[in-house]
DNA sequence: CTGATTAGCAACTATATGGTTGCATGAAGG
DNA sequence: CCTTCATGCAACCATATAGTTGCTAATCAG
């Protein structure tokens, strides 16, 4: 339904990385904040914030919009609705499967 | 309640290969498989598919049992739960953007 | 025992990634 | 107009990652 996503592996590599996990915190308040702001309390360069915003717009979790001389991205969260079902389809499989078979072997040495 | 495994980012960056995410699709039917099993349609050299099941070991998401001579992996998917939480925190914050608290819960079916 | 199979170890290569710095550009604001 | 602030662009560096090959060790099937 999300649209424009890539891989669902481009999108966990994306998520892959603390500083970027921090920035989408956050944007998690729905703020719409400039690359100056997000990297105000970040122990790194501007310019590394902007490539990890890049990263984030490539993987369709921020959206990017200029105002004026800045430019601001907002949070765009249902990517990562995608990421969750891809998630529990794999868990459900998991858990449908250990309904039938029993032979698990918890074997620890 | 998962307990072993590390950062969220750590996680997440496991999940960010296309070759990994095969993996777990190959291990979510519950099956144990050996290094070479788990490789036998992959266009790479069984050191690379050893090093790929290396990375989900570290980040929680296989476990390892030795069983003669063939090492069998099997998808650990707590784990997977953990990743599923972190998503939902953030988009359940972006949701009620306006301190609405909500519970994130663990659906345990 | 012999030979095939499965895996581990190590070295090596190429590219991706996260980071830096320097300089140029465009929009506010006095 | 002149200065300041927020970006953009480009080159550059160091390390991580994904992959390879070669060789060794252990286990299973004859």
């Amino acid at each position: 339904m999300s649209g424009i996503e890539g891989s669902p592996a481009r999108l966990f590599a994306a998520l892959g990385d603390a500083t970027r996990l921090g920035l989408i915190g956050r944007l998690s308040d729905g703020s719409e904040r400039s690359i100056v702001q997000l990297g105000e309390n970040l122990p790194i360069s501007r310019q590394a914030v902007a490539k990890h915003l890049d990263v984030l717009l490539g993987a369709g979790l921020v959206r990017r919009t200029r105002s004026g001389r800045e430019v601001l991205f907002t949070l765009q969260p249902e990517v990562l609705v995608d990421a969750r079902n891809w998630l529990d389809q794999v868990k459900s499989q998991w858990d449908g499967t250990l309904g039938r078979f029993r032979d698990f072997v918890e074997n620890q040495p």
